[in-house]
DNA sequence: AGCACGCCGACT
DNA sequence: GTCGGCGTGCTC
């Protein structure tokens, strides 16, 4: 009998891929094709693998080779294109092939019984492109028009667009440069906030699917409805919380494709069938969040990510990637245009633009009519000094919006009542027992919270060391505010978002929507609320207390307040103009309004203060000018933790790359484990990426029992 | 990572 | 006498 080697990548830590024997059932059968799914033994448990490779025979005694035990044969395999990703990740960020390649699969794909799989294969051929949806979709309420086609137009030809408002100049050159980009293109769609960059981005998308399907008729074989698609467009957003305004759009726009959503929110037979959709190629469009980006889209022809510079692109656990830079990957590779979008773009995408390397499509003007940028203006709370964290200036402009009928926005990036409960008579604070961190005030929910922990506590009802009853919450957190604004404003709708208000499924949307129903007079949040939301009724932002990132020691804080006071300014005034003629404004509470950065955040300068930031970067020998990477160690005591640090700056010399010294973390306990860091550093990519190979396959040899990890281009340092 | 084996302390 | 702590070792 013949048999197989098949090398299969597995789901664990090591680095490595493991030979299993396949065998035919009949004579006829051929081999697992590379890209298949396979269930295999893996000691004493049965996992899902991917088949990435083929051997006559194996390195390995033949007594330690066990056989496949099934073949997912109803799955088309994944593309070579689709492993080649994979394994460029895999190789980039040091991570073994099979943690990049199974953790993104959606559960029901690596499940061991077929039932949940087959059920989701019957379900898409039950319903070809364009799929027939339950009318369920709440978001299509904040849709645009569309044009009511008919069914029976979906035979003859099938590409059908809903009406699609007039672009301006400036979109349809944009568009234009978008649809009509050969080969790689990376580029950058650069325009401020409200200046209609989803619109670019869906009418590029349109423009390409039509030429797609029109080289298809070109060529004789005219595209039908029940085909896979032509061409599959990727849109990636940062938050969940955004997909469904903009799959509402897309919806609108494009009645007759299949548009699926890929996020962590979806259950699981869903995210099953969206994945299979774009995967089968049935998909025309796949909106997601920055896991979309490891989905199997054969047909990929088009991918836009829009906010390119959110920090929520980088996945912050496992595996450590960038969606954005992965993006720009597999355009590269698939010879496609990417557009990276922003009002704000990250400095490493415009310091490409600046070199040239990415095509730089620029938006200055805000689409709706009338609607200008917002007007910012800085409250210098030295002068104007706060009650309840709120300045009379910032009062009197909430008052003046809820007279008018208009909704305000105030923004503040902290969750909870107060940051700290403190007692006044001996100076105890409330620290968090397993961390080095305060434990948050959660005054509705009565509790003392960390953020870091999972640390809970009812809030104390006198000092725990002294006895004094009289505890003082400082500081001032969104929970804070809502009940300030309660006071001052009696008769205002007031509606606080955060993570914590928001915890429950679905209560995100149903408070969104609440506030596009107009149902809303005042919202307090925190960064959920700034990004990307397009609220008509909204007319002013205020933002309460943002000085604390001017001083951080992190040096991508100022980047960040920058883009977050852009974005979250970005919501007022989107619709035109207030009812009294002026344009949407944004007050910013500062102790320092002279400070530079809100100095251009006024003038609505982020090209002047990128510039700036671009020649510190560059004096300084920071990204992106240095690539990086961060080697992590922790342990339940530091010494653990720095000792294998400092053996590890040790282990491996070489002139190109600079290893400092390795230091406790800002954050040095967490969770009762102790955490230390070392920076390694070279201004070449590939001399870094040659080093870490090097380095790490050392460092898998060194024996502790400090555990840690390798993240590359880190953002946090 | 799982999941086993393996050798030492407090419980029915 | 067993349940169970987590140290160590292995997975094609």
């Amino acid at each position: 009998m013949e048999q197989s080697i098949l090398q299969v990548a597995l789901d664990t830590p090591l680095h490595t891929v493991f030979d299993y024997c396949w065998r035919p059932q009949a004579p006829s059968e051929a081999i697992p094709a590379i890209g298949q799914l396979v269930v295999v033994p893996f000691g004493r448990r049965e996992v899902v693998g991917v088949v990435v490779g083929h051997a006559g025979q194996s390195e390995l005694g033949a007594d330690k080779i066990k056989d496949v035990i099934a073949v997912r044969s109803q799955l088309p395999p994944l593309s070579a294109h689709w492993l080649a990703l994979c394994g460029f990740a895999a190789d980039y960020y040091q991570r073994p092939l099979g943690e990049v390649m199974l953790p993104g699969l959606p559960k029901n794909l690596r499940a061991l019984t077929t039932v949940a799989l087959d059920k989701a294969l019957k379900a898409l051929d039950k319903t070809p492109a364009p799929r027939k949806r339950k009318a369920k979709s709440k978001a299509a309420d904040v849709a645009s028009p569309e044009s009511p086609q008919s069914e029976a137009q979906a035979a003859p030809d099938p590409m059908q667009f809903g009406v699609a408002p007039p672009l301006n100049v400036a979109q349809q050159e944009a568009a234009d440069a978008i649809a009509q980009a050969r080969g790689f293109a990376p580029l950058l769609l650069y325009g401020v906030t409200g200046s209609g960059k989803t619109e670019v981005y869906l009418q590029a998308a349109a423009a390409i699917l039509r030429r797609e399907a029109d080289a298809l008729a070109a060529d004789g074989r005219p595209w039908q409805a029940d085909q896979p698609a032509p061409a599959q467009i990727l849109v990636l957003v940062p938050e969940i919380n955004l997909t469904p305004q903009l799959e509402g759009n897309i919806r609108a726009r494009f009645p007759h494709l299949n548009v699926v959503a890929l996020h962590s929110g979806l259950a699981e037979g869903e995210r099953a069938r969206n994945w299979l959709a774009a995967h089968l190629g049935q998909a025309h469009i796949v909106l997601g969040t920055r896991l979309a980006i490891l989905s199997s889209l054969p047909a990929l022809k088009l991918i836009v990510i829009d906010e390119e510079h959110d920090p929520s692109y980088k996945q912050q656990e496992g595996l450590r990637y960038s969606a954005r830079d992965l993006a720009v990957w597999r355009a590269r590779q698939l010879g496609i245009p990417v557009v990276l979008g922003s009002a704000t773009p990250s400095l490493e995408t415009w310091h490409h633009a600046q070199a040239g390397r990415y095509r730089r499509l620029e938006l200055r003007q805000r689409a709706a009519q009338q609607a200008v940028l917002p007007k910012v203006k800085v409250i210098d709370m030295e002068r104007d000094k706060p009650a309840d964290g709120l300045t009379s200036t910032l009062i009197a402009a909430v008052r003046k919006r809820l007279e008018h009928g208009e909704q305000s926005l105030l923004f503040l990036n902290r969750r909870g009542y107060a940051p700290v409960l403190a007692c006044d008579a001996c100076g105890w604070i409330s620290n968090c027992m397993r961390c080095d961190a305060f434990m948050v005030v959660h005054r509705p929910e009565r509790r003392l919270r960390c953020h870091h922990c999972s640390l809970e506590l009812a809030i104390p009802k006198s000092c725990p060391t002294c006895g004094n009853v009289d505890l003082q919450p400082l500081g001032r957190g969104t929970q804070r505010v809502e009940e300030g604004l309660h006071a001052i404003f009696p008769e205002a709708r007031v509606l606080r978002i955060d993570a914590d208000s928001t915890r429950l499924k679905g209560s995100a949307q149903s408070a969104f929507d609440s506030v596009h129903r107009g149902e809303v007079d005042i919202l307090i949040g925190t960064q959920m609320v700034a990004k990307g939301h397009d609220f008509k009724k909204l007319t002013l932002v205020g933002v309460m207390n943002p000085d604390t990132a001017l001083f951080s020691h992190d040096y991508r804080a100022s980047e960040r307040l920058f883009a977050q006071l852009m974005q979250v300014a970005g919501r007022a005034g989107r619709a035109g103009l207030s009812a009294d003629g002026s344009s949407g404004e944004v007050l910013i509470q500062t102790r320092y309004p002279h400070h530079p950065l809100y100095q251009a955040v006024i003038r609505h300068d982020y090209d002047g203060f990128a510039g700036t930031l671009l020649d510190e970067r560059r004096q300084a020998y920071f990204p992106p000018f240095m690539y990086q990477a961060l080697l992590r160690a922790e342990a339940r005591q530091l010494e653990l933790a720095m000792a294998f640090l400092k053996e590890a700056a040790a282990i491996l010399d070489n002139p190109a790359i600079t290893i400092n010294e390795p230091i406790p973390m800002t954050l040095m306990r967490v969770a009762n484990v102790e955490r230390a860091q070392l920076l390694v550093e070279c201004p070449s990519r590939p001399a870094l990426q040659a080093f870490l190979k090097e380095w790490l396959a050392l460092l898998r040899q060194v024996k502790t029992r400090a555990r840690w990890s390798l993240e590359v281009d880190p953002v946090d340092i």
